[in-house]
DNA sequence: GTATACTCTGCAAACGATTGCAACTTAAAG
DNA sequence: CTTTAAGTTGCAATCGTTTGCAGAGTATAC
């Protein structure tokens, strides 16, 4: 690799000179500077960025950590923190976590030599005490909150979300709407759990446990809780499921098309995240869609402004509004059959 | 941040030793540095890096190009990747071209400078001039070869997948079948075409050049191409389509549903590249599957074990078979009406 | 006993950039 | 003409590691 003391020796000036032609060009006369960075774009010198930030201190980088790149709503927030980032030379470090306490400590320990200037984090449900490892870096924290007193968070409002879709199905007459719910050690899933309850109340219709499933965020998760919740007689189930995430709204259709039930006919779906196989199945999916890619945008440039201006005032709490969609997989529940 | 000299003050060593005892522990005595690991564990001293990078020319990461992340057989290719570098200790740099040659340019200046050891890629068009920018390093061309000679290659065995889809297709009784292509200009999209055309010829049909549209491997193009060799009368119009790549084959799908065709019944599809989706609709859609995960896992297998062993010898071009998977918007062609 | 080998450790020079400080040149002010 | 300031440049230290070399200590062989 070709380093500045060849561009200084070709352009006959120090080594001082040519760093300063890139980095304060203003300090270095134009000439000067113009024959610099001429001889040095022949040779296609380019500083390097390891020893450059080893010297600053400042590694112009920041660290990624999702659960799983390849759930679609997770690729779209890895695109806009990579977007905002790129946007002001910066690079990402990307690592997954696959929702494994284990990992993001790998990952963070991983991270850490690198040193990063900042992070952005979809935690875990172990990150408060992984998140001790990493010193006093930025941190924000994306899509839901670790818990971590004092956290920079960036969230969309589950509870406004989650309300609008159980008040679309109180609205349409149900009364026995189920709820499939992420993990309750991830606050997304509580938020989530807390619209629904709170659309119930708003509508008058009473809390039941035996209506709610807890799930593993995951397709068959989903399919085992939605399994449980319509194996009850026609009068007894939920005649609309309201789901906490994406993959699990699909192990739920498959639960519905394995005990023949219709949808919308015989049981309305709600989804929250949208994705591409929401709008393309026949019927397509009613979802509370979450603005993801401006989410993770928003919370790379606010990390990037507290790095480049001042240190830390009080935390910043940031909420997006979701987005109701409304598709053909509801509708107002079957007629009631006596028996 | 704390360094070698603290813990080899606390451990009452040189900070060589300090060093040793992390990369060359046989070189050090076993008390020692037990008690240097020990003290450097409790002080949570971790070795920089950026330093270590540096110094020793390795920095122990590697770049990786695809041109979406959004694409989840993209994503895939991401995990891949990323799976196998973190087993040995690498770290991977991911960029996103989104097919703009620009964009690789601009990746391939920015991933430089942070000094990668090796590269994986998935070329655009231009990849050829964009790839000589970044002199000698190890490269692997993923999924498709940007034509460089001697170039390292790892791709799917696109001639047969494509192959095996027509077959399937002749062999349900379809004469006219419709290509929806890639650009000709990435040659994926050659070799898939190629696959078509030989299929055919085998078959006994002659290949005709109004039945093969070329799209721009997204949605729109898709449903644009299908659009076009669709919007012909009962006779005339393919009775089957084959979609070069997942994007655009939802895109043909809804151009199906548009003109008011039924899958299977009025038209056959099959679509390259599995995905979420194509198991999900109804009817689930028959395509030829690429081990995507398995592809790139490989590539960075390759590439380290290139890196560590020895330098070139003859160049590598790996090709894994596609798997096809017959589901249910295949059928045979509708009855001819006379007219 | 000495000679030889081996094990372990420290010194100090790298890696390639950045930057405080000082020196030198030239222009402006008095 | 002298003084002061502004504009340019170079010197050399520094960032945190790694590593060639040499020296010290210990064990083994003769």
């Amino acid at each position: 690799m070709i380093d500045v003391d060849q561009v200084a020796n070709l352009a006959q000036v120090s080594r001082a000179t040519v760093s300063r032609a890139f980095t304060r060009p203003d300090l270095v006369n134009t000439k000067t500077r113009e024959r610099v960075l001429e001889i040095a774009n022949q040779l296609g010198y380019q500083p390097n960025q390891l020893a450059s930030a080893l010297r600053r201190g400042q590694s112009q980088s920041i660290g990624l950590i999702i659960s799983d790149v390849l759930n679609p709503g997770n690729a779209m927030l890895a695109k806009g923190v990579q977007d905002a980032a790129t946007k002001r030379d910066y690079t990402v470090f990307i690592f997954n976590t696959d929702e494994d306490s284990d990992k993001e400590r790998k990952a963070l320990e991983s991270l850490r030599s690198h040193m990063p200037q900042g992070l952005i984090i979809m935690p875990t449900a172990g990150a408060q005490e992984n998140l001790g490892l990493i010193g006093n870096l930025p941190i924000i924290e994306l899509d839901r909150a670790s818990g971590l007193k004092g956290a920079h968070t960036i969230m969309v409002d589950n509870i406004g979300g989650s309300k609008a879709a159980v008040q679309h199905l109180t609205n349409l007459g149900h009364k026995r709407i189920g709820l499939i719910a992420g993990s309750f050690d991830i606050s997304t899933a509580v938020e989530r759990h807390t619209g629904y309850k709170q659309a119930l109340s708003e509508a008058g219709i009473t809390y039941r446990d035996d209506l709610v499933q807890v799930g593993n965020h995951r397709e068959d998760g989903g399919r085992l809780a939605a399994q449980n919740l319509l194996s009850r007689g026609a009068n007894e189930r939920p005649t609309a499921l309201f789901v906490g995430n994406n993959e699990m709204t699909i192990g739920a259709i498959f639960a519905a098309r394995d005990l023949g039930l219709q949808i919308p006919i015989d049981l309305s779906i709600v989804g929250f995240d949208d994705s591409r196989w929401a709008k393309l199945l026949q019927p397509s999916i009613t979802v509370v869609a979450q603005p993801a890619y401006e989410l993770a945008y928003l919370a790379c440039e606010t990390l990037l402004d507290r790095l480049e201006r001042g240190r830390t005032q009080k935390p910043i709490q940031i909420r997006l509004a979701t987005n109701f969609i409304q598709r053909f997989s509801t509708a107002p529940p079957p007629i009631q059959v006596l028996s």
